[in-house]
RNA sequence: GCCGAUGUGGCUCAAUUGGCAGAGCAGCUGAUUUGUAAUCAGCAGGUUAUCGGUUCGAGUCCGAUCAUCGGCUCCA
């Protein structure tokens, strides 16, 4: 057979050879750090037989699926130290992550203390330098094998897979573990590890099952790299909104008023105002009518449009359900509802169409109280929300639009670079959780298919996760820490105009149904504020700052030029404060950068010359002595052209 | 909702293991009037998240509640 290397390089051998025996062959220092094979483009096991004409590349630790080989590798290393350490644990699942590896027990939950005990004994283990074996059991003989050991997650795996399955096991000393692989020879490949965290993990991520305990941890080719990422955690904090929107006064939350429910301050508040004033203008240009509709309504609302049933959950009742005389209402959880009654105020004809309605819109959602966190998942939050009421031929390019304007938002903020797309779609095996047919979802998802086709947008496509009356454009976007949560969402929708009995008179005269599309701009302000702050480690734009300028006057004596400069910054729009304090100028310069102001102006005077006014910058630094009317023109055309400087985005 | 951790002035942290709640920074007052990262002095600020229990005595021990954090599940 002959062997194709990465290289182009070929090797003959005469009879089958394992990918580990083909690396020692090329190398032993290849073999040494070899970690998997990559067969004809398919990641194999190092003992895999290669038994015919293929294409073989062998994977290390420098490559991303070699290294998820080391970090699966050393979950298997964790997995043996718990059981040494505590044999009556139960084993789960233990999987390679993108960012190192966990693994589920069934135990009493793992202190601090013990990570570090389960740490030290898996150096013990690794030192021990133990080869790794596979094997394979017939079906009945690996199920009864794991009942033996004492271990009825494994048999509820091994139960679950398909009839035909190779079920492999990887052996290493005493323990031994079901797995597909692949693996490293030895334990002693894994040079670099730290267990993380550890926390309850429901078995096979239902809640109805038993909560495990799930160890997370890290492994790395090198020591260093290890040192790097554990800095790299320790570094992203710095930028968490939660931490940094809290010292920056931007919010603040208070016991007595509840979870989920941010006060936002005078700063942040700011900031969302500048941010809605402008996209409340933009909707403007692009034909939106504007609405302003009630934050609750009668429960009879809800049951129209089906949130009683499918959604009650998530809502805030306000009265007594169970009390049939009395009236129940519920605050609202999204505002379509409201805006159809807008539309149905009328009878509208097909010249109507396409009917745009946007809302400044806040709603409530009953979140669980354990998903809180920060401006990201909210109780009260409010949204740029739309809906747009259009005949089926207008739907690709009302659809377009909002896709250009979710663009446009996401550009001018500088986020648009960290988002990706994703096409979420309904689970057919969960049908009752959404309204309508198969056919009719059948349909609405693949007229979504052809318009983002059309529109030509890389996306991702997610089962389960649509709205319950249609398929959503999801615009995903990860935080600091890599939780993903949607920033723009646009949805279509083809049953709820029939529920709200919403029509048009066609050019034929007949009363048809329009379509409606649900859409976000910008989405949720709070979100929106989280991620800036993360993404500009509190630099924000200086067309977004709270406090655009400073001023500060060195001294008592330039007190009442400095109002004079504050004054007229104000008049042409500027958010300016003055710095009355007799501190020394250093140590009010000190304190604006800290308040990561983009600019200050120093008012002084040299010996004989006028008063003056320096510039000093976080782009540039100091900018030097500068007219008055020089500066703010410079920065109101910052401010209008909504300018996003290089130095403001935060580098990773 | 579930598992775990945490909760002491605005912020960061002490309090010798159950024995008088303390410091730095921020704040306020006064002095200083300053040219690019911290001027000096003084003052004020706490029912130790809340409620209850054990104890001669609780920040410390126990219980409940609330909130925050890390996850799971859920979600814009």
């Amino acid at each position: 057979m002959v062997i194709t290397l990465k290289d182009g390089s070929k090797k003959e051998y005469a009879s089958p050879m394992s990918v580990i025996d083909i690396a020692s062959d090329i190398s032993e220092g290849l073999a040494r750090v070899a970690c998997a094979g990559e067969i004809d483009g398919k990641e194999a096991d190092l003992r895999t037989m290669v038994d015919g004409d293929c294409q073989l590349n062998i994977l290390t630790a420098n490559d991303k699926q070699g290294l998820q080989v080391v970090r699966h590798t050393a979950s298997h290393v964790l997995a043996e130290a718990v059981k040494r350490l505590y044999p009556d644990a139960k084993l789960a699942i233990g999987p390679s992550i993108d960012t190192g590896f966990y693994y589920d027990f069934e135990h009493a939950p793992f202190s601090r203390e013990d990570l570090d005990q389960l740490e030290a004994e898996m150096k013990k283990i690794i030192k021990e330098g133990k080869k790794l074996e596979k094997f394979t059991l017939p079906r009945e003989e690996a199920m009864k094998f794991m009942e033996e050991k004492g271990e009825p997650y494994k048999v509820e795996l091994i139960r679950d897979l398909p009839e035909d399955a190779v079920i492999s096991f990887y052996q290493q000393g005493d323990f031994v573990d079901l797995c597909a692989g692949p693996h490293l020879m030895s334990t002693k490949g894994i040079k670099a590890f730290k267990l993380i965290s550890s926390s309850g993990a429901y078995w096979r991520g239902n809640s109805d099952n038993t909560m495990l305990q799930r160890i997370y941890g890290t492994a790395f080719n090198k020591k260093e790299e290890l040192a790097d990422y554990l800095e790299y955690l320790d570094n992203i904090k710095k930028r968490d909104h939660n931490k940094l929107g809290r010292e920056m006064e931007l919010f603040a939350t208070v016991d007595v008023i509840g979870q989920g429910l941010p006060l936002l301050m005078p700063k942040g508040t700011k900031m969302i105002q500048t941010m809605q004033r402008w996209i409340e203008d933009e909707e403007e240009k692009r034909g939106y009518m504007r609405t302003k509709t009630p934050l609750m309504a009668k429960k009879d609302l809800y049951i129209i449009s089906d949130h009683w049933d499918h959604y009650k959950e998530g809502m805030f009742v306000l009265g007594d359900e169970t009390d049939e005389k009395s009236e129940v209402f519920a605050l609202r959880p999204m505002t379509c509802p409201f805006q159809y009654y807008v539309y149905k105020q009328s009878q509208k004809s097909y010249r109507d169409l396409p009917c745009r309605y946007g809302e400044t819109s806040t709603i409530f959602r009953n979140e669980d109280s354990g998903e809180m966190h920060g401006l990201t998942r909210v109780r009260q939050f409010t949204i740029s929300e739309g809906h747009l009421i259009v005949r089926p031929d207008q739907i690709e390019e009302e659809f377009r639009g909002c896709v250009d304007l979710a663009k446009y938002c996401m550009t001018t903020l500088g986020l648009q670079d960290d988002v990706t797309y994703r096409l979420s779609l309904w689970d057919a095996n969960n049908q009752d959780h959404y309204l309508g047919t198969e056919q009719q979802w059948n349909e609405v998802q693949d007229m979504m298919r052809t318009i983002l086709n059309h529109i030509g947008i890389e996306y991702t496509e997610e089962e389960g996760e649509a709205a319950f009356y249609g398929p959503k454009l999801d615009i995903q976007a990860k935080n600091v820490y890599g939780k993903e949560d949607t920033m723009i969402t646009i949805q279509l929708d083809m049953f709820l105009a029939e529920r709200f009995d919403m029509t048009y008179v066609d050019r034929d005269g007949e009363k048809k149904r329009p379509y409606i599309i649900h859409r976000t701009s910008m989405g949720c302000y709070e979100r929106t504020l989280a991620w800036l702050i993360e993404k500009y480690e509190g630099k924000f734009p200086t067309w977004l700052c709270p406090e655009q300028v400073r001023v500060l006057p060195i001294s008592e004596k330039y007190e009442s030029y400095a109002k004079e400069v504050e004054k007229e910054l104000k008049e042409n729009g500027i958010l300016t404060t003055v710095d009355n304090r007799s501190e020394k100028i250093g140590f009010k310069i000190r304190e604006a950068r800290l308040a990561k102001l983009p600019y200050m102006l120093i008012i002084g005077q040299k010996e004989e010359e006028d008063k003056t006014v320096s510039v000093r910058s976080r782009f540039a630094g100091d900018e030097g002595v500068k007219p008055l009317d020089e500066f703010i023109g410079q920065i109101c055309k910052e401010i209008r052209t909504k300018e996003i400087r290089k130095e403001e985005i935060a580098e990773n």
